[in-house]
DNA sequence: GAACTAACCTAGTGGAGACTAGGAAACTAC
DNA sequence: GTAGTTTCCTAGTCTCCACTAGGTTAGTTC
């Protein structure tokens, strides 16, 4: 049945048990950000690491804690990329252009990462909270540099803190959008969809902040 | 094991084939809104139908043709709404914020349709397809009528079309993300989540208009 | 109220896939 | 080489679910 002519599954080879783990992770993260939760399947993941299924509960002990240990590698990840591009003394600007540009090179460097965290785990309603705990912590994490950056002071406001929300929101909407976008089209230059975020979210931003802001039923001044 | 006790399969009643669909078809939104393509089950969608699975094997020929009905009217349905609020004679701004509220106003209205548009479908790969295809139609719809508005001539020209896709891309993740956002917090006003996509999405496509876009390694001007 | 039609049901089939028990084979130490 | 350990496999079980065959009952027509 398994033949070994497939390139993958070629020179079946034993490997250390962290060796084979790390294979594992790799192909369920291809295979997850193909197929979704669901639709993965253990046997699949299985062939891909040139191993049977078996062999994949010797190092996870289910699919949900395969799907969640990936789920924090690759999030933790990208929290990373904020935390060591945003802060820092540079205007603002140049700072949000370092991170997208950053965030996009991690993105394009790990289109299967990628691909997985952004793909909403419709399906069972367990692995659905578990994605909106995992990508809570990451809110958790970033937000903050941009409240600081926007000189939100009161976090306890109610207001203030659906508006940041919706901003949040919208980041991560343009950014997971493009790169999912991106990720079909390669030739694409990284500066090009990197300009694109700054042209969308920043400016839009830096209007707010100088109270620009667009108002319902009209603009404010004019 | 079918009680009948529970509040939508009480009054099992019969009903004529086009009412009998209707019921169906709203349900089955329904359901692959909270659980995606794969997670829905047929017999799920039956029972909040009133019925038993095989019925609904009399109006739809598969789960995938029931996906497929769904997608396409709840896509035309959206692309309707662009078509009646953003052309016409008033300024652009102005158009876009119509368009945006009722844009809103759709989603609002039907929640579930909103959820199973924006939903990835992962899993079956034929799905992912199907979704993409239909997706690309309302795309080929709406996306004239702003190209027309940031007055793009050459549609031959391909860095052109990347940037009009990328674009595209970020108002298709402004919208869906805000709306998917708002979907879990009713309270808030729909004129609040309009004024959020209208000033990061609107403010930014002016400034691009006006020649003040963001290019890479610092502004052009200043 | 009998005949007809259309909506609906009971009772299955078949396949896919998560997960496991227990054993075989490879690498390591001596 | 032999013993011990660890990696990996064969061969299942069990559950879930899309889909179907064929019969039943509720409305409709006359």
């Amino acid at each position: 049945m398994s033949t070994g002519s497939t390139p993958e599954a070629t020179k079946r080879k034993r490997l250390s048990a962290a060796a084979r783990r790390e294979v594992i992770a790799a192909a369920a993260t291809e295979v997850f950000a193909e197929r979704g939760y669901h639709g993965a399947s253990i046997e699949e993941i299985a062939r891909r690491s040139g191993v049977t299924p078996p062999v994949v509960y010797d190092h996870f002990a289910s699919k949900q804690d395969l799907y969640r240990s990936l789920l924090e590698a690759h999030f933790a990840d990208l929290r990373e990329v904020w935390r060591i591009n945003f802060p820092g003394e540079d205007p603002a600007g140049e700072r949000a252009e370092r991170s997208f540009d950053a965030w996009f090179a991690y993105v394009e460097k790990h289109p299967f990462a990628g691909r997985m965290l952004f793909r909403d785990t419709t399906g069972d309603p367990e692995i659905a909270a578990m994605h909106a705990e995992v990508a809570a912590e990451s809110r958790a994490g970033v937000m903050p540099l941009a409240a600081a950056e926007l000189g939100v002071l009161d976090l306890a406001d109610s207001a203030t803190v659906d508006t940041l929300s919706m901003f949040w929101e919208v980041l991560r909407g343009v950014l997971q959008g493009l790169a999912m976008w991106w990720s079909e089209r390669p030739d694409i230059p990284r500066e090009q969809v990197v300009a694109v975020a700054m042209n969308t979210l920043w400016i839009g931003l830096e209007r707010v902040q100088q109270g620009e802001a667009w108002s319902p039923g009209g603009r404010p001044e004019t």
